[in-house]
DNA sequence: AGCCCTCGAGTTCT
DNA sequence: CTCGAGGGCT
C-alpha cells in the first residue's frame, strides 16, 4: 500500500468505505469481508480524531450519529409532498371487472385524458414505511425531512445520515437534487431488533413500521444509528444542473446510477394498459409475504413525463398516479360491550368494546360504530363475533357480523336461558338519554347523528369544549391534557374556559391531591409532590402564554358549530373584530365567502345565547385577541344593497331582481320603511312585488332589515378611508403547477393580501391563471376559455401594480 | 337540480 | 383517515 499523507489517506478511506458500504447496503453484494470493512472504519475514525480539520460532512464515520437534539426543527418543503389517490379491490366480488372497478376507472380517465391506449405505466410496490425527502446540493446530502402534513415536515438530517443505504455524496453531482423515498425496516432487521430489545428488557415494537418510525424519531441520532433502517427511492422532486429524465423509469434508473437503493427491477416493471396493471397487482400480492419488507399495496404512475404533465393534478393528488391498496388484514373478535361516547358538539357515537385482537400490526380494543344507522345496517350486538380491520390502515372498523356465530336467540331451543326470558342478545338500541348528563338525546330529521341536548350542562361536552379550546391549533395551552381537564371539571375547579385563567397554583395542587385520593393513588413521597408542582407551574405558564391569541384562533377556540379553522379565519379576515362579530346578524355572516345559511345561522345562534355572551365577556377579562383590525376593504362590494338583498331569503328575488330593486331603493332603511302601496309601485314583475310586500309584513323581517342596514352603515363608516383599491381587488385567480420560488401557500397569501381570491378550479369567472411547472388540466382549460395566463414573474408584476 | 370540492367533526393507538 | 354536510358553480 502506498504511504501518503494523513489527509490523502483519510480521503482514500472515505472513498473505499463509501464504496464498500454501497456494495453492501445498496447492491447487496459485498466485495470485502465485514472484518475488513470494520478495520478500515476504525482506521478512519482514529485518523479523523487526530486530524479533525480534514473531516468532511460525507464521511462514513458520520453514520454513527451525532449529539442529541432537544427537538426537531420544522422545515418547509420546497415542493409539497403530495399524497396519491387510493383505490381498493373488493376481493369478495367475482368478476375481474367488479373486483378492480376502481382501477379500471383510473385507467379509463387516464386513457381519456391522453387519447392514447394502452398507456405505459411505471409500477412499484407501496412501501409501508415513512416518506422522506432528501436534498442534495452539489452532490452532498444537505438535509432530510419527514413528510409531515405534506407542506411542512421535520428536519431529521442527523438521523437520516446514519442510514447506510442513503448516499451521503453522489457519484455524479447535479447542482441540486431532491429525492423522495421511503425509510423502512426490513423484516429480518425488525425481528433481530425485537430479539435484542427483549434481551435488554426493553420495549418490543408492534411492527416494522412502528419500529422504523420510533427509530427515526429519536432525538439522539446515535440510537438511530444502532437500528438498521433502509431507504428506497421512488421519485424526484427537484433537479437542477442536468436535464430531468423523460420518464419515471428513466428517473429511477438514473437515481440508481447516482448510488440510491431501489427495489429489484423485477418489482418495478413498466407495463402496458390496464391488463398490465392488474397482472402486476396480482403478481405482487401473491409474493407479498415473501418480500423482505412490508408493503400495503402497489403504485402505478404514468411513465412518460410529458403525459404526466398533460394530466396534471386534482386538488392535492396527481391525476397520473394511483395507489392500489391491498385489502386490509381482517381478524375475528367478540363485541364485549357497546358504549356511547359524547363528543364536543354532543354527538353520540356508539363504540364497540372488543376483546383485544391483533390486526394490521396493532392490538385493537375499540372500534367506532359511527351512528345508529350504521349499527342497524350491520346489526352489531353485544356478544357477537365480528370481523374487524383497520380502515385506511389506521382506524379500526367493524366490517360485519359473523351471524353464524351469534349466540342462540330466544325461541331457538337454546340452553342459554330459560323459556320466557328476554333474549340475551337484543338488537342495539340507542339510549334515549345521555349517559353522562341524562339529558334527552335528539336526532334531527335527515341527520345521521344523534346528539345530547344538554349543551354546557353536560359534563362531557363541557370538558371537551375546554379540551378543544386548549388545543394546539386553537389557544395552544401547553400542559393541559385530557385527564387534567376531566379532573378540573369533575372536581368543580373549572366550569367554563374563563375559569382557566383564574386558577392558582394551590388550586392545581389541591385538585391533583383530591384526584389522586379519589382514584386511590397514594402520593408516594415528597418527590412526587415536586413532580406535581412542576406540572402545575408548567400549566400556569402555558395558560399565561395563551392570553394573546390571534382573532382567528380565538374564534376557532370558541367551538361554534360549523366554525372550524378556515371559517374562523374568514370571519377574522373580513370582519376584523370580535365586537363586530359578536353582534352581527346572520345575513352579514352569509355575505362572506364560503359562509352560507347554515353556518351563518349557527354563528348568529351562538351569539344570540346570553350564556355564551356572558362566557365570552368573562373570557375577555383575561384574553385579548392581538390582531383586531377594521373590516376588510373588499367587504364593501359584498355589502352593497343588491348583494345583501339577494342574501335575505326573500322569495322570488333572484340576483338580477335584487339589482333592479337596489337601483330603485338604494338603501335598506328606505326599503324597510316602505309602505305596501309604495312597494306595489316599483317596476318589477307583479309576483316579485307581491312576494316582497308579503315578506316585509312577516314578523321580524322588517326589523332584521333595519338592523342589518344600521350595522352596514356602521361597518362602512369603519372601513379604511383610503379607497385605494389593492391590486387584485375583486379578481379571482387560480394556481396550477408549482412555482419556482413561491409555495402555493405563499402565493395564496400574497394574492389575498392584494385583495384577490384564489379559487380551486378554472371557470368563466376566473380572471387569471398562474401556471408553474407541471401545470395540469387547469392550464388547458384556461387556454380554452381564453383566460390570461401568468407565470410567477407575471404574478409578481401584477401584485406590484397599484391600481388607483 | 346535480356535481365537485373543501371544511368540519369524530376516532384509534403509540 | 374518512364520512357527511355545506357552499359554490354549471
Amino acid at each position: 500500500m502506498t504511504t501518503n499523507t494523513p489527509q490523502q489517506r483519510i480521503t482514500e478511506l472515505q472513498l473505499l468505505l463509501n464504496r464498500y458500504g454501497h456494495e453492501y447496503y445498496v447492491l447487496d453484494s459485498p466485495s470485502v469481508p465485514d472484518a475488513e470493512y470494520d478495520r478500515l472504519f476504525r482506521e478512519l475514525q482514529t485518523l479523523e480524531q487526530q486530524y479533525p480539520q480534514w473531516v468532511t460532512l460525507d464521511s462514513p464515520t458520520h453514520r454513527v450519529g451525532a449529539a442529541p437534539l432537544s427537538a426537531f426543527q420544522s422545515l418547509k418543503h420546497k415542493v409539497p409532498m403530495l399524497s396519491l389517490s387510493n383505490a381498493f379491490s373488493d376481493m369478495q366480488l367475482s368478476t375481474r371487472e367488479q373486483r378492480h372497478a376502481e382501477l379500471l376507472q383510473f385507467d379509463e380517465r387516464v386513457v381519456k385524458g391522453l387519447a392514447c391506449n394502452p398507456v405505459e405505466y411505471a409500477t412499484e410496490p407501496k412501501f409501508d414505511g415513512l416518506a422522506i425527502s432528501l436534498v442534495y446540493e452539489n452532490g452532498l446530502l444537505s438535509y432530510a425531512a419527514t413528510r409531515g402534513d405534506g407542506i411542512t415536515g421535520e428536519n431529521v438530517t442527523e438521523n437520516i445520515r446514519t442510514i447506510r443505504s442513503i448516499p451521503l455524496n453522489l457519484l455524479a453531482a447535479p447542482s441540486l437534487l431532491e429525492v423522495r423515498g421511503e425509510v423502512l425496516m426490513l423484516k429480518r432487521d425488525f425481528e433481530q431488533l425485537n430479539l435484542d430489545q427483549a434481551a435488554r428488557g426493553e420495549k418490543i415494537f408492534a411492527n416494522p413500521r412502528n419500529a422504523a418510525a420510533g427509530s427515526l424519531r429519536q432525538l439522539d441520532s446515535r440510537t438511530t444509528a444502532s437500528r438498521r433502517l433502509s431507504f428506497f427511492a421512488y421519485a424526484i422532486a427537484q433537479v437542477e444542473g442536468v436535464n430531468w429524465p423523460s420518464s419515471h423509469q428513466a428517473e429511477m434508473d438514473w437515481l440508481q446510477t447516482l448510488g440510491f437503493a431501489l427495489v429489484a427491477p423485477a418489482l418495478r416493471p413498466v407495463v402496458h394498459g390496464v391488463d398490465g396493471l392488474i397482472h402486476y397487482y396480482e403478481h405482487v400480492l401473491a409474493q407479498r409475504a415473501d418480500l423482505p419488507f412490508d408493503i400495503d399495496g402497489v403504485v402505478y404512475k404514468v411513465n412518460q413525463r410529458t403525459q404526466q404533465n398533460e394530466l396534471g393534478f386534482v386538488s392535492r393528488a396527481p391525476r397520473w398516479a394511483l395507489a392500489h391498496k391491498f385489502p386490509a388484514e381482517e381478524a375475528l373478535t367478540i363485541v364485549e360491550a357497546i358504549e356511547e361516547q359524547v363528543g364536543r358538539t354532543g354527538a353520540i357515537t356508539p363504540v364497540a368494546r372488543l376483546q383485544a385482537v391483533f390486526v394490521g400490526g396493532v392490538t385493537v380494543t375499540n372500534a367506532t360504530l359511527h351512528n345508529e344507522d350504521e349499527i342497524k345496517r350491520k346489526d352489531v350486538r353485544v356478544g357477537d363475533t365480528v370481523i374487524v380491520r383497520r380502515a385506511g390502515d389506521v382506524i379500526p372498523e367493524v366490517v360485519s357480523v359473523v351471524l353464524a356465530q351469534r349466540p342462540m336467540q330466544a325461541g331457538m331451543g337454546t340452553d342459554l336461558f330459560s323459556p320466557g326470558e328476554q333474549p340475551r342478545y337484543p338488537a342495539y338500541q340507542l339510549p334515549s338519554h345521555c349517559p353522562i348528563c341524562h339529558s334527552p338525546i335528539l336526532r334531527e330529521a335527515g341527520e345521521a347523528i344523534a346528539r345530547c341536548s344538554g349543551g354546557m350542562v353536560c359534563q362531557a361536552q363541557r370538558s371537551q369544549a375546554i379540551q378543544h379550546f386548549a388545543g394546539r391549533r386553537m389557544m395552544d395551552i401547553d400542559g393541559l391534557g385530557e385527564r387534567y381537564i376531566d379532573n378540573l371539571v369533575d372536581l368543580g375547579y373549572v366550569h367554563s374556559v374563563a375559569d382557566l385563567y383564574t386558577l392558582k397554583l394551590h388550586d392545581l395542587l389541591e385538585m391533583k391531591r383530591r384526584a389522586d385520593e379519589r382514584d386511590g393513588v397514594t402520593p408516594e413521597s415528597v418527590q412526587k409532590g415536586q413532580i406535581a408542582s412542576k406540572w402545575a407551574e408548567n400549566l400556569l405558564a402555558g395558560i399565561t402564554a395563551s392570553t394573546q391569541p390571534s382573532l382567528a384562533r380565538l374564534l376557532f377556540a370558541l367551538g361554534i358549530r360549523h366554525v372550524g379553522e378556515s371559517t374562523a379565519k374568514t370571519l377574522a379576515d373580513w370582519l376584523g373584530s370580535l365586537t363586530l362579530i359578536r353582534r352581527a346578524p346572520a345575513t352579514l355572516f352569509a355575505v362572506l365567502p364560503d359562509i352560507g345559511d347554515v353556518v351563518a345561522e349557527s354563528l348568529a345562534n351562538f351569539f344570540a345565547e346570553a350564556n355564551n355572551q356572558a362566557a365570552l365577556d368573562a373570557l375577555l377579562q383575561h384574553v385579548r385577541p392581538v390582531n383586531e383590525h377594521p373590516p376588510a376593504a373588499s367587504l364593501l362590494e359584498r355589502l352593497q344593497t343588491a348583494a345583501l338583498l339577494s342574501k335575505m331569503g326573500i322569495p322570488r328575488l333572484s340576483e338580477l331582481r335584487s339589482q333592479q330593486l337596489a337601483a330603485q331603493v338604494d338603501d335598506l332603511v328606505k326599503l324597510a320603511s316602505l309602505e305596501r302601496r309604495a312597494i306595489l309601485n316599483l317596476t318589477l314583475p307583479a309576483e316579485v312585488i307581491n312576494e316582497l310586500a308579503d315578506w316585509l309584513e312577516q314578523a321580524g323581517n322588517r326589523e332584521n332589515l333595519l338592523q342589518l342596514a344600521k350595522l352596514t352603515a356602521e361597518i362602512l363608516s369603519h372601513l379604511p378611508q383610503q379607497q385605494q383599491a389593492a391590486a387584485l381587488t375583486g379578481k379571482t385567480l387560480v394556481l396550477t403547477g408549482s412555482l419556482p420560488n413561491l409555495s402555493r401557500e405563499q402565493a395564496k397569501t400574497l394574492i389575498e393580501a392584494a385583495g384577490g381570491k384564489v379559487a380551486s378550479s378554472v371557470s368563466k369567472k376566473t380572471d387569471y391563471v398562474v401556471a408553474g411547472a407541471e401545470a395540469g388540466s387547469k392550464l388547458s382549460k384556461a387556454e380554452e376559455l381564453g383566460i390570461v395566463i401568468l407565470d410567477e414573474t407575471g404574478l409578481q408584476t401584477l401584485l406590484a401594480t397599484q391600481t388607483p
